[in-house]
DNA sequence: CGGCCGTTGTTGAACCTTCAACCAGGATGC
DNA sequence: GCATCCTGGTTGAAGGTTCAACAACGGCCG
């Protein structure tokens, strides 16, 4: 157990500087969207997702997977989303089980509304601060991260296997 | 307001690629955090920062001002972890308003727990997948990003006194 | 001193997320 | 057909965060 590879002092700075950016960020970001639209970032990524789908409807289950979101909160999500009138819930046809969630035109025009801003406010604080190279040093990065993380939830996935 | 500057399809590339990789990376780690030492992160960071602190003590207002934590956050979170014993808050001798949260021994050895998996964690999916290049890359994109909200903020600070 | 303002910290309500439990419907094997 | 298992989706409770309101204290200036 003791054999943790623990953090260099460097790497500590690197660690923490990533952190309280990231933090930060995504702070800034949601507060933005709550106060100017009403809503959460998850919420927001919700209607984006259905306004970029065929006939702006997903079912539950590929509308969670789009927004890497679970099952249990999405259903939580939608049904707040539904209450507000910017989504509905149809039955799907082929499958009883299923459950579609569609963007209504109120919904849409909301999304536009705060999709202004939104987009401003990552314009402003992101892409306007980074240099293209930087640009280009990030996108590889959150690639390399992503990647690293797929491969071992994969992993994981083999060892819960194999204790059955 | 329609003056909006939108993303080119590379930004937008870029930005669901960031995005995507910080949301599942935090999401990784605070999972990690929860199921091996039954804490969320942001307490976990908590704990860090009395650990760090002269006799492990720290006043509730540089503790949230450390912890990027607003007052009321980081008042319920103190109340949880007093709870479990591994904080305690005591009255300050010199302000007596003042609140000051100290790392308890129990609270310093679940620390010590908690950090081994934690800092696995980090090191397994953000340092073990980047290139050292990457690495510097990423710690100046951290801290121009930070920069940049800083400057943001303290221009809004500036026009609220303004509408005074 | 006494009034006023800014700071410190807590509280409760509303909201969001997580987790475990659950129901209903498909899919598979006998 | 039916027993079994898996999948899709919802629900309620528990825990975390946010926001607004508040109480208590310090600091400042008349």
């Amino acid at each position: 157990m003791s054999d943790v590879r623990w953090l260099s002092a460097e790497e500590q700075q690197v660690w923490r500087a990533f952190m309280t950016a990231v933090t930060k960020f995504t702070e800034h970001l949601d507060r933005q969207l709550q106060r100017d639209s009403g809503m959460p970032m998850a919420y927001y990524e919700i209607l984006v997702a259905l306004s970029e789908a065929p006939e702006r409807a997903l079912r539950m289950s590929e509308l969670a997977s789009v927004c890497h979101s679970s099952r249990s909160r999405l259903s939580h999500a939608v049904a707040r989303l539904e209450k507000e009138g910017w989504v509905v819930r149809q039955a799907c046809p082929s499958d009883r089980r299923g459950s579609i969630a569609v963007l209504t035109e109120t919904g849409f025009r909301v999304l536009e509304q705060a999709a202004a801003g939104h987009v401003t406010a990552v314009r402003e604080h992101l892409f306007d601060v980074l240099t293209p190279d930087q640009l280009r040093s990030l996108a590889e990065i959150s690639r390399a991260v992503d990647a690293g993380l797929t491969v071992q939830c994969a992993k994981v996935r083999r060892e819960e296997f194999a204790d059955l």
